[in-house]
This record gives structure tokens, sequence and C-alpha cells, in this order.
RNA sequence: GGGAGCUUAGCUCAGCUGGGAGAGCAUCUGCCUUACAAGCAGAGGGUCACAGGUUCGAGCCCUGUAGUUCCCACCA
């Protein structure tokens, strides 16, 4: 017998156990044709990134998939790996270098990237290690970065294709500016919130000085920059001014009035001040009618140099000062409260400002049409389904994709300018001079490409493309992407229109959506509320497999979660009632080398359980396969500790405690149940499932590697499952009875059963005897039934000779009222069943379970009624 | 403005293709029964948001209403 701690302790198992897997290889993944191939690329982390809950929920759910199919017997590869996050990396080292009082320009480019890659070699590795915490089973040694050398490549042969297909251009566009970043950022980096602003009501003058109009603007200091005001020309009021000239306040130039569909008749006067350069809508129509486009801010959101006295001020400042200066001159009509949705940085919060600049885009029109028929046509599927809706009401509405970014940590854009002659040259490879003039005073573009370029190509550039390489001809298509519906447009839609246009094929065949992982409160985890939770503290506390159990149960695709510590406490609990469940089996083993083969003689509870088991594997691998892993998480909880723990290991005790013949068919029902069960959660939680395999009876190295259980037709005896569950039945209503009486268990008394299901009961006297407080067992009923407790179910008739407890009238109001509530099921059974609308159209099954159930509440009521007879005579 | 989700026990949530409503936590009662008090045995607790409809039958399907959360669009 062995000296085991009643507390399972995570701290001595869990490094112990990941170490002892990376020793044995089993992460690794190689081609082999012999086996399918299962394979997940990892959302990459940031490297800036510290694992928080939603991490820890994506590679808990990811972990799951992988363990389940490579003990299937797949290939499976899991591929880890980080992403560089331009934005949030470059911002990162800047602040530090702030500290030490110097600037990007201080270090320049060089300098710069030397920093950066040595904070990438310092911290990049820092979340990899925290994956390791959690138990990911990811193939190491294929780790890959989105900045390394391969995926660089893969970067610049993307964008050199695109080029020549016309699919990636250079152009002066109206772009979302992040003043605080300092780069452009995509219309999907934008998040907007709605912020209290005011309505300015502005006087502008004809030129010809017979009249004016007023116009309403959320942003004053734009002004400087208006080349026209518009009407709508259906709007009567106004269309006889379309074709004059306003005389701009405060600058006094001449700007025209045009007409413009875009102009809603109803909002605000009908009448817009047009700013092409700093407004998406006032640019367009400004294309419409060839104003010019006067920028009136830098890239650092201050006034530029040609605002005469505004020059230099923050655009805050110089909207107080232009509303000052034009009240004061007589142009300020009134202001309204108004509130408006603000663009802001999604990496720093920063409210954005539109401006007009030169940026390289990605034709997306061409694109997004295959990437929205391989969802259409369920070649990609998408769970849970509705995100379809989500994902075609993005693509379908997509706009071209502003890609190059002002920074410097990322992929810098394979573009050349000839300084001669202007050309421009997009190629792989720096070309020594230019193919037009053969000048070879050529520069670089100084931009680099958005973060989620690369990682749009994370399916393929990490299996080796643009090489042809045996793991990308035997891991492409991936199986299945597990991410946060957060990222589907920045992300999936990329990958999948990526991996279209580049491999000809789709990146994986499903998308698992997970949800966010709230507070207990259902908050939003954020650094700003200080309500996060850090999952290395919850592994410190309560071990690695509750976390993983907290984070698997209860979830529902594509719907948020709270997290909160009774979760963790109720998972570390199980993980504790498995590992005394163990120490169970371990005690009662006598020989640690027994055959794990299961015995020919099994008795009815061992065909029980069996039969229970059986069905269990069954129903995880099926939920398992289906995604749906907090059923099958659910099913395993319900299967241990109720059927496992609470049956089957009290109604192995009396075998065990004779020690006789039949203990070691006890023994080895119990190891197989056991180990076979410990296989089916060990996705969900490897580390002490490893542990108590390795100390089980066991073939085979680890169980991370062995087999998966599969239903097998030997081990269903629904015939004894069904007649054993009579005397449980009877157990329950014993317990039950005496419970509702206060009989404490010391109190034993004798059972007397009139059943017509003797043989089971006479079987199971033991159980009866244990498991119900009996002293002892007879079959048939007592001479004096008036002064016995009775029990019913609708299998057996139970007297318990308690006769001081037995007060007449009290069992006859009892019996009555269960009567009532049989009189009630059968009235409610045998309606439906007379109904000849249920027995013509239902299906067969329904109508002959709901026979079963007559049946047995009508022996029910039988045995009620004899007994109320006896008490009542 | 458009779209989606959610509303089930006191709390947090399951509920697969429609067949008499489930779990965990909390509450109450009794138990240190030789794996486990991080436990065991019981109990109470629900007009499945509301109103219609389809159906032999609706928590589940359809329509509408309310509350709530989120996404997209961005009317200056």
């Amino acid at each position: 017998m062995r000296e085991l701690s009643k507390i399972y302790d995570p701290k001595q198992v869990e490094d112990r156990t990941y170490q002892f897997w990376l020793d044995g290889g089993y992460f690794h993944a190689e081609p082999n044709p012999d086996k399918k191939p299962y394979t997940i690329v990892i959302p990459p982390p940031n490297i800036t990134g510290q694992l928080h809950m939603g991490h820890a929920l994506d590679e808990t759910l990811q972990d799951i998939l992988i363990r389940f199919r490579r003990m299937q017997g797949y290939e499976t590869l899991w591929l880890p790996g980080t992403d560089h996050a331009s934005i949030a990396t470059e911002a990162k080292i800047v602040n530090a270098m702030k500290e030490e009082g110097l600037t990007k320009e201080d270090l320049g480019r060089e300098g710069f990237l030397e920093r950066a890659w040595e904070w990438k070699r310092k911290y990049g590795g820092r979340i990899i290690e925290q994956l390791k915490k959690l138990g990911s089973s990811c193939d190491w040694d294929r780790e890959r970065f989105t900045l390394d050398d391969g995926c660089s490549e893969a970067v610049k042969e993307v964008f050199v294709n695109l080029y020549n297909k016309g699919l990636i251009y250079q152009g002066e566009r109206i772009i979302n500016w992040c003043p605080h970043c300092m780069t452009s950022i995509s219309d999907a980096e934008v998040e907007y919130e709605e912020q209290a602003g005011h309505f300015w009501h502005l006087r502008y003058p004809l030129t010809d000085g017979s009249g004016e109009v007023i116009l309403a603007t959320t942003r004053p200091e734009t002004m400087l920059g208006d080349t026209a005001v518009a009407v709508n020309p259906k709007d009567e009021r106004y269309q006889n001014l379309i074709g004059k000239t306003l005389t701009l306040p405060l600058v006094n130039r001449e700007i025209p009035i045009v007409g413009d569909d875009y102009v809603d008749m109803e909002f605000g006067t009908g009448v817009v001040k047009i700013t092409p350069a700093h407004d998406p809508n006032d640019y367009e129509v400004g294309r419409r009618h060839n104003l010019p486009i006067i920028k009136v801010m830098n890239d650092d959101a201050t006034m530029t140099a040609d605002c005469g006295k505004y020059a230099g001020m923050d655009r805050y400042e110089a909207r107080k000062a232009i509303v000052k200066d034009l009240e004061e001159q007589g142009f300020l009509v009134k202001i309204e409260d108004h509130a408006h949705n603000v663009g802001t940085c999604y990496r720093c919060g920063t409210t954005v400002e539109p401006m007009v600049s030169k940026q390289w885009f990605v034709k997306m029109e061409p694109l997004a049409k295959p990437a929205i028929d391989v969802v259409r046509d369920g070649r990609i599927k998408l769970i849970p389904e509705r995100m379809n809706k989500t994902y075609f009401n993005w693509m379908e509405n997509i706009k071209d994709w502003c890609i190059s970014r002002q920074l410097w940590w990322g992929h810098r854009i394979p573009a050349y300018y000839c300084e001669d002659c202007g050309e421009v040259i997009v190629a792989k490879d720096a070309p020594e001079k230019c193919p037009k003039c053969g000048s070879t005073h050529l520069h670089q573009d100084e931009d680099t490409l958005d973060t989620w370029f690369s990682s749009a190509l994370w399916p393929f550039s990490t299996l080796g493309w643009p090489n042809n390489t045996e793991e990308l001809k035997y891991f492409y298509p991936t199986s299945t992407l597990v991410t946060g519906y957060d990222i589907i447009f920045f992300w999936v839609a990329r990958m999948i229109f990526s991996g279209l246009e580049h491999m000809g094929d789709i990146p994986f065949n499903t998308v698992l959506f997970h949800g966010l992982v709230r507070d207990a409160q259902g908050r939003k985890m954020s650094k700003s509320l200080g309500n996060g939770i850090d999952p290395l503290e919850i592994i410190d506390q309560y071990g690695a497999d509750a976390l993983r159990f907290t984070l698997a149960t209860g979830n529902t695709p594509g719907n948020d979660m709270r997290f909160s510590d009774e979760k963790v406490i109720a998972s570390r609990n199980f993980a504790n009632k498995i590992w005394n469940a163990s120490r169970f089996v371990m005690m009662n083993l006598k020989d640690e080398n027994m055959s794990l083969e299961l015995p020919k003689e099994l008795a009815v509870e061992d065909k029980w359980v069996l039969t229970k088991y059986n069905k269990l594997v069954q129903e995880v691998t099926d939920n398992l396969e289906k995604f749906e892993l907090g059923i099958a998480v659910s099913k395993l909880y319900d299967f241990i500790w109720d059927v496992f723990c609470d049956w089957y290991v009290e109604l192995a005790k009396s075998r065990l405690w004779e020690d006789g013949q039949e203990a070691d068919t006890a023994r080895k029902v119990l190891v197989y149940v056991m180990t076979n069960t410990l296989k089916l959660l060990h996705p969900f939680m490897p580390f002490i499932t490893e542990e108590i395999w390795q100390a089980l009876p066991h073939e085979g190295e680890s169980i991370m590697v062995s087999a998966w259980p599969v239903y097998c037709e030997e081990l269903n005896f629904s015939a004894e499952e069904k007649e054993f569950e009579k005397v449980m039945d009877a157990i329950k209503a014993v317990r039950a009875r005496r419970s509702e009486m206060n009989v404490p268990p010391s109190k034993k008394a004798t059972l007397y059963i009139e059943t017509a299901s003797e043989e089971i009961f006479l079987k199971s006297t033991a159980f009866l005897t244990r498991l119900a407080w009996a002293d002892q067992i007879v079959l048939g009923a007592p001479e004096d039934a008036q002064s016995c407790v009775q029990v019913i179910t609708d299998s057996a008739k139970i007297f318990m000779p308690l006769s001081q407890l037995v007060d007449r009238d009290k069992e006859i109001a009892r019996l009555t009222k269960e009567k009532q509530a049989c009189e009630k099921d059968i009235a409610f059974l045998s309606g439906k069943l007379n109904n000849p609308g249920f027995v013509s159209k239902a299906p067969e099954k329904v109508i002959n379970d709901q026979k079963a159930k007559l049946a047995k509440a009508q022996e029910l009521l039988a045995k009620i009624e004899s007994s109320l007879a006896a008490f009542e005579k």
C-alpha cells in the first residue's frame, strides 16, 4: 500500500511531468504518410504580451483538440510562435528609450532595430514559457516568429506577387492616422466610441455680400482646411446658392458652394463645410467636385505652418483659439451639446485623425470574392455558424486595406525608388540600378507593413512557404483554427483570402471561435480596471489542470464566459476527487503488474459500470469531434464523480473487503475503468491524469500517446444495467426515507424486500447492507408490516421495522400523497397514449418510452395501494 | 441606421435533430461510514423574459414586444 497525500499537489507534478513529455519528444510531429495529419497553428501571441486569461482559454481549447487527436492516432502538429506586433512593440521600446532620454531619431533606423531585436531576445520568449505552464503540447522544435527569416521571405514573395498582379498599389488617399503612434492604421484598427461633444454653428458669409449660410460642425479647427461648402441639390432652401462662393472666416479664402447628394437635408442646418484633407466623406465630395485638398494638421496633430497664428498649436488648443476668434468676429452663431462617435486607435486609444496621405494598399474586392465563396459553400466551417453572417457582412463591404505603417519594427516594404527618374521598383531583393534609367541612386521605401500582413500568411509561412516543403505538402491545409471572435476581421478573414490567393487552397477546415473571459461580475478584464486575473497566479494556487478544467467547463463556442474563484475551486476539488479515487484504487491493488485484460466473469455491478463507461466513450468522442468541448467535459465530470466514485467504488468495496476470488475481478474493473476514463479526461487535465496513469498498471510510456478509448459492443450490458438499477433505486429510496425521518446511519434496520426481481436483490444484499444501512436482508414481506416503515419503488416494496418511528396516520398521509402523485403521472401518460394524434404521429420509440413509463407507474401505484389498504385495515 | 447574441433555480451557466426541466455554487437536514470534510447521504427551490403562432406535443421552430450585451456603419 502506498502512502499518498490526501490532497493532490499540482506543484509536485506539473513541471516534472512537462519535462517528462518534452524528454519523450511527444510534442514533435513529422510528415508521416502512414497517418492522417491534424494541424493547428497557434494564434501567435504578441512578444510584448504576458499570458492573460484570453490566451489561457485559447491555448486550453487548442491543447484539448490536439491531445485528443494525437491519442486518436493522427500525426498531430500544434505549431507555436509569436507575433512581432509592430505598433505595440515599437511603442514599448520607444517608451523604454524615453527613460534614457533617447528618441528613435537619435539612434537611427539601424540602431533602433538593434535595440528592438535585443528586446525581442530578452522578452520574446517570456510568453512561450508561460504557455508551457499551462501544459500546452506545442511542437517547440517548430516555433516561429512573424519576423523571422522564413516569414520575411514569405512576406516579400506575397508583396511582390500582389503588386505584379495589380492587387497592391500605392496611392494618395484618406487614411486613419494615429498622432500618438505616428503611423497610419487600417480601418479595422479604428475603434469608435461615443463621446460628449459640441455642435458649433458657424456663419459663413457669401462673397458677394448678398447673405450668408449657417452650418454646424463638430470639429471647428478643421475649418482652416475648408475648400467648399456643400448643400443637397434638392434642398429648396439652398438650391439657388449652388455655384456662388463664400468667404471663409478667419482665412478669407473664397470657397464655392457645391451641390452634393451626400448632404442630409434633415440633419443640422443642411449645410456642410467640406474639408477634404481631414474627413473621409469630405474627401469623397472633394473628389467629385475637384476641390483642392488643404492639409492643416501635421503628423503629430499640431496645426501646420500654413495655419497662420494657429500654426504649431495642438488640434484641441487650436479648436479653442479658433472658436474664440470666430466668436469675437461674430461668426459663431451658437453651441449645442452633441454626442458623437469618435474614432480611436485600438492600440493606444488616441483619437485618430483622418488625413490624406500616400500609402500602400491591398485591393480587396478580387481577393474577397473567393474568400466569401469558401465559407458560403461550406469548405470552411465557422463555429458557431452565426459567425458566417458577421464574416459575410464584412467581406461584402470591404474597402481596400491600408498596409503601410510609418514604423521601423516590421517587414520593410520591398519597394525601391529611383532618385533620378522616380521609377518605383518592387522586388524581393534590392535592385542595383534603375531598370528604366540605369541610375544607381536608389532608396528603399521607409515604411513597414501592417503586422497583420504577416500574420495573414501564418498557416503556410510557418510550414516553409514559399518553398514547397514536405511539411507544407503534408500539414496544409491545417485542420482547425481556434481563436476569439474579436479578431475575425484582423486575422481570420485575412488568412482565408491569403491562403486562397497564394496557396490556392483554404488555410484551415474549421474555425472554432470562443468568447472573451470576463471577470466574476461580467466585466471585460482590463488593465485600467485592474480586474484582470493572472492565469499564472491561478496555476500557482490551484494548478494548471484546475484552470484548464474551469475554462473548458460551460464554455460554448462564441460565447463569453465569466471567471471566478468559486469555479476554480470547484475544479480543484474535482482534481482532488480524482486523486483520492486513484488512491483508493492503488491502496487496493495487490499486483502492480496485473494484466489489463478484463476478466471473463463479471459481476452485475461491473457490467453496470462498464455499460455506463462505454456510453461515455461514445459520447465524449462525439462531442469532441463536434467541438462541443464544454459538454464533453461535464459528462466526464458526472461520470467520474457520480458513477465511478459515488457508486462503483462503493459497490466494489464489498468484494475487496472480502478479499476472495472476486476481489481480483473488482480490481481489474476498477483499474480498467479508471485508466480508460483518465485517458478520456487527459486532454482536459493532462497533468493529474498522467501522474495517476503512471502510478497504475499501464502499457506504454505516457498517457498522452496512449490510444484513445473506443466504443465496444462487448461492453454493452444494457439488460444487466437496467436490472441493477432496480437495486440502486431501492438504495436511494431507503436512504431518502431514513433521511426524512432523521435516522442516523449508525442505526441499522433489517430490510424486508417484496419484489418480483428477487434474484438481483438477492445478489445485492451486500450493497443494501452497506449503502442502505441494513443489518439484514430478508426477501418477502414481514408479518407485522403495519409496524414497518415502507419504502416503495416501481420494482420493490421495502419494509423497515423501525416501529418506534412509525406513525400510522402519517404513513397513511404520506402514502396518499405518493398515490396522488402517481395517479397524476398515470393520467398524464395515458392521456398522451390515448391521444390519437400522438399515437399516429409520434415516432415509435417515443411511444414505447411512454408506454414503459406508464407500466412502471402502474406497478408503483399497485404497490402503494396495497400498502395503503394494509394500513387502513 | 443595419446585424448578432443573451434573458432557464438565490448566483454562474448547460440543455445536442422538438418528446414530463439539469449541473456547480449558495441554502437547509443528517453524518468524521477504513479514497476523499476540497468529503458522504438527503431536501427545498423554476409560468424556461413577455405575447401570439406552427405542432399530437415547444425551453428548443416561426412572428412580434421588452430588457440587456456586442459587432458593423459613421449624419457634418
